[in-house]
DNA sequence: TATAGACCTAGGTGTAACACCTAGGTCAAG
DNA sequence: CTTGACCTAGGTGTTACACCTAGGTCTATA
């Protein structure tokens, strides 16, 4: 198989394919004649299996960590577990911070309906903005809490 | 102030105000003598925004054009409540896609429990990984949907 | 006054995982 | 024989800084 048709087989992209190929996870024979690459059926498992991996949040030094081991027929599955376990906490933590920035932009959308443009002046670049500052939002949380 | 205090002032980094002066968010006056940049008190209320408005999801290119209007005295709310939208849009989905992605981690986590330890043969590089493949996945999907 | 320690500069590199572009070679069909 | 679809290697662009380097500057102290 050459790269266009490997991608086509496992709904990628063949860009993606030659970059797994470029950093060395994925590795095809080469065609003595015109230098094209050819993928075998272990090389499709092979881009199958980082096709997944990334799906599950693995990086792609992840992945090669593992091939380190399954190329020496070592089972990787001592280190998925790790590995799993790692990203999960990294993008629970992403997870809770896009959210918090997310209510952030949400409030901002609703307060600022009520708010008139202004043009800025010496003390206010946007007072929508303003609005929003870490003064100001503590401030606001003072308030709030008396 | 130099670089370091104005940083400290609104609790960033120096690197980071180097940053924005390199790309020219923020303007210091040069010192004749040595070179070094003062910031005054408009450039600290630059930062400040610039600051406030990374906090609510623009990029440095969304800070970039609202400078370029209220640099000539226009009002920069009517591109402000423009960019939020966007940018909510966008946050929004990665959000969704975050979600997604993190809760078929997580029964990856739960479901590899139950499962063995096993090296790798002709036919799988790794079983865990294997059981979430697309073609897998949707299997279950069908089995589960029976 | 010499020096150490803290600060500053400009400029370069590294990060993640590809997408996209370039210039040029290859192949199959009509 | 030409056209169109494919391939190659190699380079650049993306985001917003963090970090490093080599070298100059400032200040307090011994």
């Amino acid at each position: 198989m050459k790269v266009s048709s490997l991608a086509k087989a496992l709904n990628t992209t063949p860009d993606t394919v030659r970059h797994y190929t470029k950093i060395g996870l994925l590795k095809p024979i080469k065609g003595l004649e015109n230098g094209y690459k050819f993928y075998n059926s272990a090389q499709q498992q092979r881009l199958a299996f980082i096709l997944t991996a990334r799906h599950l949040g693995f990086t792609i030094k992840d992945i090669t960590e593992i091939f380190n081991e399954t190329d020496k027929n070592n089972p990787a599955c001592p280190i998925v577990r790790d590995i799993i376990e790692k990203r999960l906490v990294e993008i629970e933590q992403k997870f809770q911070q896009m959210q918090t920035m997310m209510t952030l932009m949400q409030q901002a959308r609703e307060q600022w309906r009520n708010m008139p443009d202004r043009a800025p002046d010496s003390h206010s670049i946007c007072h929508l903005i303003d609005a929003f500052s870490q003064t100001q939002t503590s401030l606001l949380t003072t308030k709030i809490k008396e």
